[in-house]
DNA sequence: ATCGTCATATGAA
DNA sequence: TTCATATGACGAT
């Protein structure tokens, strides 16, 4: 059994929540996801350290700017197609957008696009892994886990345009 | 422009 | 093995 961390980030848009294991980052939850109590107590040093760099990187998201620096991320519970996609992912600068077929394209398998679409749906840290950059390829929204107003803010914030 | 249909990869039950 | 998908391409209308 590992043991988990959870500690808040407060920001505009609500109180976020990042989980982290022993290695690393494993789930960011948006605010107003039915959630436990953050752990209370001494956290680690290096924990303390991750999350800071976590807050600000949420908050530069937020704000429409780029992300300078990521904590560590855990994929553990990721399959090796989806760490693919979602590593490819992390690539995507502020601004830009993907298709899902061009992810497929990027990692090899470029008949997986729909897969990559289900690979999106399982990524435990949105935002940083910033699969509200990836669109269908008619350039229509696409869907988003946390829910398709929280894509389009985001999009919006970084000044892409998508299809009605 | 919109709609139906099919091909296809991946993952969970 | 069966079922569901945050897709995409293509053709009919």
């Amino acid at each position: 059994m590992r043991a988990i961390i959870r500690l808040t980030i407060q920001t505009q848009a609500g109180l976020f929540f990042a989980h982290y294991s022993e290695s690393g980052l494993i789930e960011l939850a948006f605010p107003n996801q039915r959630t436990r109590p953050a752990t209370k107590g001494k956290i680690l040093p290096t924990v303390h350290t991750w999350h800071t760099t976590t807050a600000r990187a949420v908050k530069a998201v937020l704000a429409g700017r780029p992300v300078r620096e990521l904590p560590p991320l855990d994929f553990w519970s990721g399959t090796s197609f989806q760490k693919a996609v979602w590593e490819e992912l992390l690539w995507i600068p502020a601004g830009e957008t993907r298709s899902y077929a061009e992810i497929a394209r990027a990692i090899r398998k470029p008949k997986a696009a729909r897969a990559v679409g289900g690979a999106c749906g399982a990524n435990p840290i949105p935002l940083l892994i910033p699969c509200h950059r990836v669109l269908a390829a008619n350039r229509k929204i696409g869907g988003f886990s946390g829910g398709l107003k929280w894509k389009r803010r985001l999009l919006k914030m970084e000044g892409v345009t998508t299809q009605s």
